[in-house]
DNA sequence: ACCATAGATCAATCAAAGTTGATTGATCAA
DNA sequence: TTGATCAATCAACTTTGATTGATCTATGGT
């Protein structure tokens, strides 16, 4: 069941970005990590409080820990899922670089 | 042309976060964001530039543009677009609340 | 050993997104 | 006004992603 999800506080490659936005851009993964924001869920009471089907908590969970957004913890027969803030953040740097130089005038079109 | 693009620095909506993160969480529209990310860019340079058929950059700049991720500027028979520092600022805000509570420990599984 | 629960996985289905090529309406230059 | 270019749109098609229900493994309680 542990999957990769990848580490590294270094700056993001493209490919990584992709993978947390898309894991993010979802509206169900999307309650998901709002569920998750205030800190460690276990699966159960995520299928409780969301009041989902078993498997398609799982599917999204998977998505979200592939893309390295969350990670898990296994204990006894429970799993227990978190938010990788360090995720968060280097998506957050990486959203900075892009807003400092978007505001340069147009090349002029050939 | 002009699409409505939601505008305020208000905190996101949930939904409109969604729309952000889907606009970018694509391979080619990332591929836009990194070509916009230097300043404003007409349509026709983003064809030549990034080689890809005309119909297709439209669709995902209208894409983009209904996230309210760019912007357009109509001039003559050319089209400029630019990132929206705003849409990117007010992501970044939103990652950051998320990672602000996340560490909390467990709530034990009922 | 038996049964119940937690959670992952698989195959089939269905819905949503992306791609392609053709067309259309502007704009501009000759 | 003719012809070329820019860019949006449309309809047909393909690809990707999400949902469902059924299994399957592991853990724990009795």
């Amino acid at each position: 069941m542990p999957l990769p999800a990848l580490v590294a506080a270094e700056p993001l490659e493209q490919q990584q970005a992709r993978q947390l936005l898309k894991a993010l851009a979802d509206p169900l993964r999307l309650d998901l990590v709002q569920a998750l924001s205030g800190g460690e869920r276990c699966v159960c009471d995520l299928v409780a409080d969301l009041n989902l089907a078993q498997s398609r908590l799982s599917f999204h969970l998977k998505v979200m820990r592939e893309a390295g957004l969350i990670e898990a913890r296994e204990e006894g027969r429970w799993v227990y899922y978190r938010l990788r803030a360090g995720a968060l953040e280097q998506l957050q740097a990486w959203l900075g670089e892009l807003a400092a130089g978007c505001q340069a005038p147009a090349r002029c079109c050939s």
